[in-house]
DNA sequence: ATAGGTAATGTAATCATTTACATTGTACTC
DNA sequence: GAGTACAATGTAAATGATTACATTACCTAT
C-alpha cells in the first residue's frame, strides 16, 4: 500500500504539500496540484483514515445501538441513519445490542476510545457503566424513540405516543368498542407509560373500565402477540379491541385470534403501532400508527452531528409526526 | 480525555510497561500491573483504537455492503455477522448501497484506506472501481448468498439455489401443477440462473412447457410482486402455480391474487424463497425456501476474518443446507 | 567470584498523517 | 531598487499508541 511519501517522491514535492491539495485545495497551485494528482493516480495512494484520525480526533462514524435488529421498524431507522450519514460523509457502526447492558457498555465505550465520534441510541437504557459514567457527560448521544434515563439530559426524537395513543382509543371507541385490553412491549419505558397514558386518558374521559390485568406481553415480537392472545382468551371477560404496541405484536395477535376461529375485526377488532411495510399486505390489512422512521433516522443523525461539532441545540427534544392509518382489521364492536 | 502517558505518570512506569500490560500481561510483574490497573482506573485512561490500529495495521472492522437494507432477510444475516464479529473483538460497519455502484466503489474503498479490515458483500457486484480494481486483488472479501462477478476469485457463502428450486417444483408438480411463472428478482445475477435453471430442469424432466414469457419481475419487493402478478393476470394463458423468487415477492403476489377474487392455493399456488419470519403469518402461511441466515452471517465473518489473517481456506464456496416448508400457500392444481 | 541466562522494564523509533511555523519566491509600491 | 505583502512550499513537531532493541537486576551454575 503507497504512502503519502511515495507520492511525494513521484510529484516532486513534500508531504505538506501533498496533504494540502487533499484538503486545502486552495493553499496550493493549480500546477502542483495537478502534478500531485498524477502523482496519487499512478501510485493508487489512497490516504489512511486512521492516520488523518488520530491527528484531528474525528473518526467520522458513529454506532448505532439497536436493541433488536430483527424489528423492521428499527430497520426503516437505521436505513435513515445510514443515508443521512452517509450524505455527511459519515459511516454508521452497527451495535446489535438485544438490551444486554455488557454489549451496551461496550458499543457506547467506543466513543471513549476514540472508535466513534457519537452515538445513536434506539432504547431507553443509559449505556454507560457506571465506571464510564463521568465521562459520558460530554459525549455526543442521541436517543431515537425511547428516551434515556440518566442524570445527563440527552436530546431526544420521538414521536408523541401519547397523543398517537389517543387517536388509536378515540378510532376504536368510534366503532363501539368498550372491551380494551394492551398487548405491550417492554413496560418499563417511557413511551410504555406514554402510550399507556394516551389510552388510560381517552377511557377515562369515556367513563370506560379499565385495569392493568388487561394489559399484558413484555416484549416487540411476534411470539409475544401470540402469547397475548392466548393470555386475554382464557380469561372470562375478553376483549373485542385489542392494543398492540407495535406491529409484530399485532401480527401474532391476528393470527392467533384467527387460530381460535375468530375474526379480525368481526369478533376483535386489532390495531398495532409503527407501520412496518408488511402490515398493508396481512389479512386483515392493519390499523396502525404510521411513524415516519426514516426521517426519524435522519433526523437523529443531524442532532448527533451537531453535537459533534459542538454547535448549540435549539431544542432536545424534536417530536415528529404521526398519522394514523385506518385499514381493515378494525371495525364495529360486536353486540353494539 | 487521559492519554497513555497519564497513566505512566500516575503509575510511576514507562509507555512501553502500560501498553504492555493490557495487550500481553505476562510480560509485566504481577506488582506493577496492579499499579498499572489502579493507574487506569484513577485515570479513567481508555486506549485510542485509532493509535493502536495505525501501528498494528488493524482496524478490527469489517464492512458488510448491503444492496437493500429493507429486505428483512438481509437483516437476519447481518444479525448473523454482527453476532460472530462481536465475539471475535470485531465490529461491523454498514453499507446500505442501494446496488448504486457508485457506492459500493465508496463502501468497498474503505479496505484500501485502513478503515476496514475486510469487506462482506450481499450483492453480486464487483464494488471496486476501475481504479482500484488492481488493488483489489489482495483484499479479504467474501460474497454471501450471491456470487460476485469478476477476474479475481473471492469466496462464497451461498445455498444450492438450484436444488432448492428443483425441490420447488417437484413439490409443486406433486400437487398436479403444469403451468407455472415465475415472478423474479435481479435477473443478471448467478442465483438467478441457478434457480431458473433448477426449475426448468424439472419441467423438462417431466416433459412441462415453460418459456421465458411467463417470467416477469426484475426487483425483490413487495410491490414488484404485485406487479408481477397484474401482468400474469392479464395473459390469455395464466399460471396455476407461481414461483416468486423471494418472501417479500410472495407477500405482494398473494395480496395481489386475492384482491383479484382469487384463492390461494384453491386457483394458484405460489411460494416463496428465503422464509423470513413473517411468511408464516401471512394468510395463507407461505410455502418456501429456508435459508438459515443467521448462519450464513456467522460462516460470512469466519471466512472473511480466516482471510484476514491470511490462514490459508480449505473451501472457496461454502454451500449451506436449505429446507423446504411447506405450509399452505400451495396446493391441488385446480382441474386436476 | 564470574559468567551466563532470564525476567522486567526503559528508550526511542515507528506508524501515516496534519499543521504550526519557517522559508522562499514573486509581484507590487513608492 | 529597497521594502512589503502574500502566495506557495518546506521542515519538523505532534497525534497516541506499539515494539525492536537496550538496559538493569537478579538468580544460578561452575
Amino acid at each position: 500500500m503507497s504512502t503519502i511519501k511515495k507520492v511525494c517522491q513521484l510529484a516532486g514535492v513534500s508531504t505538506a504539500t501533498v496533504s494540502r491539495a487533499l484538503k486545502n485545495p486552495s493553499m496550493v497551485s493549480e500546477k502542483t496540484r495537478e502534478k500531485i494528482l498524477k502523482a496519487i493516480a499512478e501510485s493508487g495512494y489512497r490516504p489512511n483514515v486512521l492516520a488523518s484520525s488520530i491527528k484531528t480526533g474525528k473518526t467520522n462514524t458513529i454506532v448505532v445501538l439497536v436493541p433488536n435488529l430483527s424489528n423492521p421498524f428499527f430497520l426503516k431507522i437505521i436505513q435513515g441513519i445510514e443515508q443521512a450519514a452517509q450524505e455527511s460523509g459519515y459511516s454508521v457502526l452497527l451495535g446489535d445490542t438485544q438490551g444486554d447492558p455488557a454489549r451496551e457498555n461496550e458499543y457506547a465505550g467506543m466513543v471513549l476510545s476514540n472508535r466513534v465520534d457519537g452515538i445513536i441510541h434506539l432504547d431507553h437504557s443509559f449505556p454507560f457503566s457506571d465506571n464510564d459514567a463521568a465521562l459520558a457527560e460530554a459525549v455526543p448521544m442521541v436517543s431515537v424513540c425511547e428516551r434515556i434515563v440518566s442524570d445527563i439530559k440527552y436530546p431526544v426524537i420521538e414521536l408523541d405516543n401519547y397523543a398517537a395513543c389517543r387517536a388509536l382509543a378515540k378510532h376504536l371507541i368510534s366503532y363501539g368498542h368498550q372491551k380494551f385490553a394492551v398487548i405491550a412491549g417492554q413496560i418499563d419505558s417511557q413511551i410504555h407509560r406514554d402510550r399507556l397514558g394516551g389510552i388510560t386518558s381517552v377511557l377515562a374521559e369515556e367513563n370506560i373500565a379499565f385495569n392493568d390485568d388487561m394489559i399484558v406481553g413484555g416484549e416487540y415480537s411476534i411470539e409475544a402477540g401470540e402469547k397475548g392472545v392466548n393470555i386475554l382468551m382464557s380469561r372470562h371477560e375478553k376483549p373485542t379491541a385489542i392494543f398492540c404496541f407495535n406491529d409484530d405484536i399485532a401480527i401474532g395477535a391476528i393470527h392467533e385470534i384467527k387460530k381460535h376461529g375468530l375474526k379480525v375485526p368481526g369478533d376483535i377488532s386489532v390495531v398495532g403501532f409503527d407501520d412496518i411495510k408488511v402490515s398493508g399486505y396481512i389479512d386483515p390489512p392493519l390499523t396502525t400508527i404510521h411513524q415516519p422512521a426514516s426521517e426519524m433516522g435522519r433526523k437523529a443523525v443531524e442532532v448527533v452531528l451537531k453535537q459533534i461539532r459542538k454547535e448549540v441545540l435549539k431544542k432536545d427534544r424534536e417530536i415528529m409526526q404521526f398519522q394514523l392509518v385506518e385499514r381493515e382489521s378494525t371495525g364495529l364492536a360486536k353486540n353494539s
